[in-house]
DNA sequence: AGGAGCTATAGACCACATCTATGAGTATAA
DNA sequence: TTATACTCATAGATGTGGTCTATAGCTCCT
């Protein structure tokens, strides 16, 4: 029959220590055991691996060729057992993470310089992508995780919500009379908006919400990217919603002030997204509990 | 503690076959023995190293990389194993035999001839020296086994006697008178004599019979190899002391002829010798059952 | 709904790996 | 010489853990 791999690992230290009793005590065996294993491989070989005498034990001529594989293997399992170990204290391995330019640039990026300062061997990959994208290359196990705006509707996905933002309108100095103002829907309307544009999940949203109270929200300018919304209302081209957190550092400087509605925003659910029924790395597992753990650390 | 080699091959054949169950079969073993090993793994190294689903298993990113080691680690056991059953069967392997030049020559070489032939995989050593280098040699392990002439006496060694040599006195044509004759020793001594070198075995044996019977051997010449003793008394240069088994070819054409004595002059032991107390290869071990099975094979 | 795959789990069982105790051999030292 | 201290080998006892059977849960396909 097919001869038990532990053998080897006993012959690999009786060759290399030239001693069973040297080898036993490697292995935490005792001696009998691993003169016991050494006859086994004998045995199961019909070769005599050594020779015996009153100093240890010594390869014979088959049992030198028998090492010079042996050792190679046990090599490879050594190294092997090693980079589980790495891989298992996050010192090594990789993460790749999918999400939208601007969840990365204003949510993850304190998230992941924490964790590339905390596990440098860890190779990080960040691809952006819409929300599709991002879930299809979820699906091809091109990426661990994807971060997005929730919901997500999706039996293969598990989505677990980890920070709510909260949208808001802005606007920039030109419009400092309404710094103190609160203003309603009707009178939002009367200045120009700038929306992201038409396929995105916050533009939905807030459409939706205006239908609700009966206002069609019809947006003077349309952007594609987050910096664009931001950049606009500080050049006073218009009343940007845009997500609070995104803007905290116009806000502070006071280069751009949020508008006080009569009614209250929804806030938008960012969350993890992950397959279901699909162990996640050692590297993504750390770093959604990273997540978990320090929410809004920044 | 440390992990269980044998997991690694369940591990391996998991891998390769996407299927605990298919691992099973391969190793002659019940699907849920697989799936313990697989998770006594998991469990080992605190990873998980595959994903499940009604189709089978797949490797997960840290099971991959784990297989990337194992693979080859197996690989080399496979090898190794393979090599060893060819060393058993004597398909592959080295045998190295120390002798002298004339005991290859007329002794040794139909069955070498016989060995090469029936296992062409084996390389051949042929280390000629003296008996003293020979015994040197394997003791050094720089050879499996020795062929020389008996008694030796070393306590290391084994010397089994495989074959028995008659030393005679051959002439050439030049003495033809002698053919038919019964000559005494002291009637031999009236003729020129042609001996091997003062330090050879033969040379000693036959000094020691002539002072045995009170008769001084003085050589009038010497020679240092088998060849020159034959082609010195075909030359009609003396009369030579030599194994008779050696000048068979020149005794049958006539060249030579053997001088009658009316004493019985010793015959000559030859052995196989090898270093007691350790194993032998089982290129050796073949050879010399080669040749204990079948004596004067020529 | 039923069947045929897959894997996971629970619990029983016994082979076999390991142990202890001992023997035999051989250096080294007293 | 005897004693000591190492080797490895052998015998027999022991108990652990690897393997089994039986079963459940799941997904896919007919």
């Amino acid at each position: 029959m097919s001869i038990n791999y532990e053998l080897y690992k006993v012959f690999y230290w009786a060759a290399k220590t030239g001693s069973l009793t040297q080898a036993a005590k490697a292995l935490y065996l005792t001696q009998p055991s691993v003169s016991h294993a050494i006859k086994q491989l004998e045995n199961s070989f019909g070769v005599t691996l050594f020779y015996r005498n009153s100093k240890g034990v010594g390869l014979t001529r088959e049992g030198t060729i028998l090492y010079s594989y042996i050792e190679q293997s046990q090599i490879l399992i050594s190294l092997a057992e090693e980079k589980m170990e790495a891989l298992k204290n996050l010192d090594s391995g990789e993460l790749r993470i999918g999400g939208s330019d601007s969840l990365f640039k204003h949510y993850l990026l304190p998230y992941l310089e924490d964790f590339h300062e905390k596990h440098p061997g860890i190779r990080l990959h960040l691809n952006h992508g819409t929300t599709p994208e991002i879930i299809s290359f979820l699906k091809e196990g091109k990426i661990d995780l994807g971060v997005i705006r929730m919901p997500i509707v999706d039996t293969q996905l598990e989505v677990r919500e980890t920070f709510q933002l909260q949208e808001c309108f802005v606007a920039g100095t030109r419009y400092a009379e309404l710094k103190d103002a609160v203003l309603t829907l009707d009178m939002l309307l009367q200045y120009p908006i700038i929306l992201f544009s038409r396929n995105s999940r916050a533009r939905m949203t807030i459409t939706e919400l205006f239908q609700s109270y009966g206002y069609k929200l019809a947006p003077k300018i349309e952007v594609g990217s987050v910096d664009l919304l931001i950049e606009f209302a500080r050049k006073g081209l218009g009343i940007s919603y845009v997500t609070r957190e995104f803007v905290s550092k116009e806000l502070e400087e006071g280069t751009l002030f949020e508008i006080q509605l009569d009614v209250r925003l929804p806030p938008s659910h960012v969350g993890i997204m992950i397959m279901r029924n699909m162990p996640l790395s050692m590297a993504a597992c750390g770093f959604i509990e990273m997540i978990q753990t320090c929410p809004l650390s920044k």
